[in-house]
RNA sequence: GCCGACGUAGCUCAGCAGGUAGAGCAACGCAUUCGUAAUGCGUGGGCCACCGGUUCAAUUCCGGUCGUCGGCUCCA
């Protein structure tokens, strides 16, 4: 006998060898009917495993948040039946259940194409319909050995190779692989289900290791959380930055420039906008602004340690015989400047602000629109420092940071500290005492945050922000770097209070990240209706007739005095075909003038969310626009 | 870079068992002068990504290159 916690602090006596199943059905009937599988002292366990000892019980519904993964897993383990079934001569790697799915990666010697996913699909609906009982048992390392490899299932074999003891198996049916479990009672647990794509992935991620076809899919509790989920992916696609910023006329990337993406008119607006904006609050909390260039001497990079430890990702050319860099990163190109003069103590901190263009050769393979390219701007900023003033200063880009995402486009983020890398520069003690700090600030301001060991920059930690847009998903964009090595390899120093030279300590930072990714964010986020404020066009006056365009004119010149972006659509179309193309182009506001705004020099005012709003007096109208410019706000600020 | 799919008009896409191409939207012209999400008629527009091969003939078949997309890897 021993005794179960349950989740209500009740204790329940139970005699060896019952199940977990047997206990929920004890609780109530329809727990068990439910039951995916059930918990032990925080270890998921299968529901029809006899229990071995007592602690914290808990039964997993498919409520319970750990449901999806074991749901994902099992989906897993019954395509990769379905495939063999299919293709008997499929060995399989590693099949686990991720984020939004799951996926298995399979090799195979036909190549598989998106027709044959339907055809697996049917399949494993088959085997969902079978009902096949998920069948654990337990072998010694060398016996499961000797059966995977008489499968010929190379990747097992190697996978168990790498584990110690006893390992275990689950069996559906005629199919059997190796995994840790737990899994669903049986097939016909699984509910809901689609298998999504097909890729090509490395056997352990190793590009020196086998190319193995990847199938992933989806699995989810129920059938209305798949579709809902299908649904999130369909707003994706339609919302993708690329796609809307070539209809919207914004940005695109051109063959001829792979990575290296265009501004069109429309884009550049939205662009300076957001740039006016960074130089307003960066000129308010004490930034100065510098600009440094883009082709620097080879040698610098030497110095700074980019070439040791970046080199392959960097351009490089020849002037007039010497070599030269295209730069990655701007930190050096700072660097230069601070120590052209002799810096007080009572100097700093001094803050550069610099929206630095940096190349980066990425693989072809990883570019995406502007999310990954191979040359973006980072709205950069190094701030050089006593070391007392760390925490202060941090403690300001973090509000900062927290002001843009937040206040200004109601994203909602969190935070991220990262250690040190392997491939670092710099002692032990100098990577301790930057962390420290790091971590300092953030507890004193009492930001939650999660660690990511060994994912900081190679000169120094750092402490990154993730936002979130409308569909939840993550993006990184500001991160926070504290670097105590750049400034020591550039022999920067300042004179102290003391008379004598110390060396600054220096904290790299970005808000936005890159202008060109957070706006192709903000695209997806808004689905390029942006925020009035950031509108390419925020007004478009639509004359009905030629006889209305002197008003149109006279109305324009009068916004664009009160700096609103118009445009005069006088195309001799009617109304309704106008209305619509500002519609689609997503203005924020279009205004109509006819004979009756001409009579009354009144005018009538739609908005692109709420319709038309009605007649207004020109002043009002401005006069709201203005302020919605100056709050920069998200929502009309016209009441229909 | 690697695996797979793809590349046809400004855009979205048809088409071709090999005989140098078509629609809708957009553009332009004419008519229309119009009141809140598409007026009608007409016209122009393509080295079918690029380079080679097979063939009497290639946009179509084959090979290569470049690019795009989905992943792997990497990352702002």
């Amino acid at each position: 006998m021993f005794v179960l916690i349950l989740p209500d602090g009740s204790r329940k006596e139970v005699a060896e060898g019952t199940t977990a199943f047997m206990v929920a059905e004890e609780i109530s009937h329809r727990l068990a009917k439910e039951a995916i599988c059930a918990k032990l002292d925080g270890q998921l366990i299968d529901i029809n495993e006899p229990l071995k000892s007592g602690g914290q019980f808990e039964v997993i519904t498919s409520k319970s948040p750990e449901a999806l993964e074991v749901i994902r897993h099992s989906a897993s383990h019954i395509m990769a039946q379905a495939i063999k079934r299919l293709y008997p001569q499929a060995k399989f790697a590693i099949g686990p259940a991720i984020k939004d799915g799951f996926y298995y990666d399979i090799d195979l010697p036909e190549k598989l194409s998106e027709k044959d996913l339907e055809a697996i699909e049917a399949e494993m609906k088959k085997i969902v319909s079978e009902n096949l009982p998920f069948e654990r048992r337990e072998l010694l390392q060398d016996n499961a050995l000797a059966y995977f490899a008489a499968k010929e299932e190379q990747y097992k074999v190697e996978l168990i190779e790498e584990l110690e003891g006893t390992v275990s198996l689950y069996k559906q049916g005629e199919f059997e692989d190796l995994c840790r479990g737990p899994h669903l009672p049986s097939t016909g647990s699984l509910k809901a289900f689609k298998l999504l794509s097909l890729a090509g992935a490395y056997w352990r991620g190793d590009s020196k290791r086998p190319m193995l076809q990847r199938i992933y899919g989806t699995a989810f509790a129920d059938k209305d959380s798949l579709k809902e989920y299908l649904r999130l992916l369909e707003e994706a696609a339609k919302r993708d930055h690329r796609k809307i910023g070539k209809e919207l006329d914004l940005y695109s990337v051109r063959d001829e420039g792979p990575g290296f993406p265009f501004f069109h008119p429309k884009g550049m607006v939205l662009r300076n906008t957001l740039e006016d904006f960074w130089r307003k609050i960066h000129r308010k909390a004490g930034y100065e602004e510098i600009k440094t260039p883009i082709i620097l001497n080879e040698q610098l990079w030497h110095n700074s340690g980019h070439w040791d430890k970046y080199r392959e990702n960097m351009y490089f050319t020849v002037i007039d015989d010497n070599n030269y860099a295209v730069k990655p990163m701007n930190c050096p190109g700072a660097m230069l400047l601070y120590g052209r003069q002799l810096v007080s103590y009572r100097d700093l901190p001094l803050r550069y602000g610099e929206l630095g263009l940096v190349h980066r050769h990425e693989l072809s393979g990883t570019l995406h629109g502007l999310m990954r390219v191979r040359c973006f701007t980072q709205d950069d900023a190094h701030i050089f420092m006593t070391p007392d003033q760390i925490e202060a200063e941090i403690s300001g880009v973090i509000d900062m940071i927290d002001y843009v995402y937040r206040q200004v486009f109601g994203f909602n983020y969190h935070v991220e500290l990262s250690t040190k890398p392997e491939r670092s520069l710099g002692s032990e003690e100098i990577w301790e005492t930057a962390t420290n700090a790091l971590r300092g600030a953030l507890n004193h301001k009492g930001v939650d945050y999660k660690v990511n060991e060994g994912d900081g920059a190679f000169y120094g930690p750092k402490i990154d922000f993730h936002l979130q847009d409308c569909l939840g998903r993550t993006w990184q964009c500001g991160t926070i770097q504290l670097d105590f090595l750049m400034p020591e390899r550039f022999h920067l120093n300042y004179i102290g209070e003391d008379g004598e030279k110390h060396t600054p300590v220096v904290v790299h930072r970005v808000v936005f990240g890159s202008i060109e990714r957070f706006i192709a964010i903000l695209t997806e986020h808004f689905a390029g209706a942006f925020p009035t404020w950031l509108s390419p066009v925020q007004v478009e006056i639509i004359p009905v007739s030629d006889s209305h365009k002197e008003m149109a004119e006279k109305l324009r010149a009068e916004l664009e005095d009160n700096d609103i972006r118009t445009h005069i659509d006088a195309r001799d179309e009617k109304l309704g075909y106008r209305i619509r193309a500002a519609q689609m182009e997503k203005v924020p506001y279009m205004l109509v003038i006819g004979d009756k705004e001409v009579e009354s020099g009144n005018i009538s005012v739609r908005s692109r969310t709420a319709g038309d709003l009605g007649t207004m007096t020109r002043e009002d109208f401005i006069a709201g626009l203005v302020k919605e410019n100056r709050t920069m706000s998200q929502e009309c600020v016209f009441k229909k």
